[in-house]
DNA sequence: GTTAGCACTCGACGAAATAGAGTGCTAATA
DNA sequence: TATTAGCACTCTATTTCGTCGAGTGCTAAC
């Protein structure tokens, strides 16, 4: 089952030479090269091994041969080699998100713009998630009659709003006694536990409130966690650009697959829980994802994990290069929201 | 130049026969319905002549007539008929709208969905401007070390944050105090003249703060109107079902358009200042839109236009169709953010 | 174990043939 | 004078067929 080192050898050229023309190997071309002092011949029979062993697959019987998942996995656990960054890219990087980025939404659409124009892939990248950041502030802005404007401030930075109802008898001076106290009462509150929390505690002085309480409670369970998350997509026309996308229905495929967000949601909080993590083609559950390769990093806030960004390809990519980028970002993404304008 | 009655009619005819085929319409398939009791020759006839006045092209010698864009502009300005919503269509409408929509996100998001849905084209939406919002509140929520968070919010319920910085020597109370100033004294203010108002303002009790206003200030004008303004797109892939983008080129530039949504930001900012509008093919300003159509429409608070939205179809759209849906979009939009919750 | 040689396979590409939709024109008709 | 039937013609789309070339697998020789 193992391979020996020509076999390896052989395959991540197989790989290499893939990765750039997208067409499929023939042995002649790799004997060609530098390095295998072998007929093609030779490869031809190395080739029919990893063949035989699930590394390669054949389009059809007279053209070369093209990895298997099986191959790329292997390639990215063992022989791949990191590409650090070039100035160039760097510099780009550094152009998007150069700007007084004020807001997480306009640093989430920079990031996913940069890895996009970096990569050429497409990029993709949540909201940070507030479960476990602390409360910092809450305040009731009255509205119009009947309404104000809870907005929910963590530590971190970060804010939500919601409109809510307001019953009558609670005038302007009762939202600010409110907002006060709950402030004080329930800073640095875990945002995960605060509803909780204020349910429990409703005894005290806010107890001729409790009603009222509820509302803001249930907003407030609806917000930590965006039940339409904002989940900013990046060049996803870039994959136009690929020949495994020449075919409509394939480019329709993949366009479907991206744009319900959702999936792409539910991808990235089931990847925010590994720092990097590689997923090819058949390994994703998304059956239409199932010829790209998904590959993501995390960003966080001191040592707690925020979010998680990425970027979607032909399972034929780039993966160090892509790793580096995604290392690389995920650094200064982390660093902007830790130190700098949020 | 004017066109007969006959002829007015086979034009429609012709029209309404491209929409639902999106292949030229040849003089037999007119001939043969209800209404002309011509002969095909007849019908050549007044087609060549509808083509020498412009009205009709026709892909090559041997292929049927298709309508240009002057034919759908005299098609929307004197012979569509509007087509009412079905029941099933309120009904898919309604479904995307009937949830407490309590997040002006959110409600951005689910009304383009709508859109999207009903039309089966691509919609768009631009979030309300704000610069003709009174200032309702501001408020500064102090952060870490020398940050705070400023949130404006205006009395449509509408609130924009921003991470500035804070001078050391200004602590929590001066910041509340800041909060409390600056609320009462430009209450009302209107949004876009906010910043102004409160530069000409500061030798009042604020006059030490200065230098911190100005910060403010700065990041208050650049909210008004974000620089990185958040359309909302749905429904993109749509476009990928109709016959006209089956070649992948096509299909690029279209997406590619799409994609700048800076592109889409201006389109909608310019037909915000009519209540409907419709641009056909070549009117558009944006090159790679030139064989779309776009119809717009707004929403408003009260009589105030906050904001436009509408769809991006093959100029073969079915207008009567979409201007309904528009009309019934902007009603629902405009009462949502009026009445019930934000 | 490696290699040269060769017959074989299969898709890509282009030329030629065919079918069919639709036209424009002419001459007949009402 | 307006309409129509008839017909030759044009152009595209589709199919068929042959050729080319890349690449293979196998065998026999090194």
């Amino acid at each position: 089952m193992d391979l020996d080192a020509r076999k390896l050898g052989i395959l991540k050229a197989i790989i290499d030479e893939y990765i750039l023309s997208a067409s499929p190997v023939g042995s002649r071309a790799i004997s060609k090269q530098d390095g295998f002092n072998l007929s093609s011949a030779t490869i031809r029979n190395e080739m029919a091994d990893l063949e035989e062993l699930g590394y390669l697959e054949q389009p059809h019987t007279s053209a070369g041969r093209i990895p298997s998942d099986k191959a790329y996995r292997l390639y990215v656990d063992q022989m791949m080699q990191k590409a650090s960054l070039t100035d160039d890219e760097i510099k780009l990087i550094r152009a998007h998100l150069t700007a007084k980025l004020d807001e997480v939404e306009t640093v989430m659409k920079q990031t996913a713009q940069a890895l996009s124009a970096v990569t050429h892939y497409t990029a993709m990248i949540m909201p940070p998630m507030l479960a476990a950041n602390r409360l910092r502030h809450i305040q009731l802005v009255p509205l119009r009659e009947g309404r104000a404007l809870m907005i929910v401030v963590t530590t971190a930075g970060f804010a939500r709003e919601a409109v809510i109802r307001v019953p009558e008898e609670i005038n302007t001076i009762e939202l600010e006694r409110i907002s006060r106290v709950l402030t004080e009462r329930f800073r640095d509150c875990r945002m995960d536990q605060l509803g909780e929390r204020i349910m429990q505690d409703m005894g005290g002085e806010l107890f001729e409130r409790r009603t009222f309480l509820n509302t803001m409670v249930e907003a407030i369970e609806h917000k930590i966690e965006p039940d339409a998350p904002n989940v900013q997509l990046s060049g996803a026309t870039n994959m136009l650009h690929f020949p495994e996308y020449s075919d409509v229905n394939k480019a329709k495929m993949f366009l479907a697959a991206v744009e319900g967000k959702g999936t792409l949601y539910e991808l990235l909080k089931r990847a925010s829980r590994l720092e990097f993590s590689i997923t090819i083609g058949g390994e994703n559950e998304n059956d239409m994802l199932k010829d790209c390769s998904v590959v993501t990093a995390t960003y966080q806030i001191g040592e707690e994990p925020l979010g998680s960004f990425g970027i979607i390809g032909p399972t034929r990519m780039h993966y160090g290069k892509v790793l580096s980028v995604l290392e690389f970002m995920s650094r200064c993404l982390s660093e902007m929201l830790t130190d700098d304008d949020e």
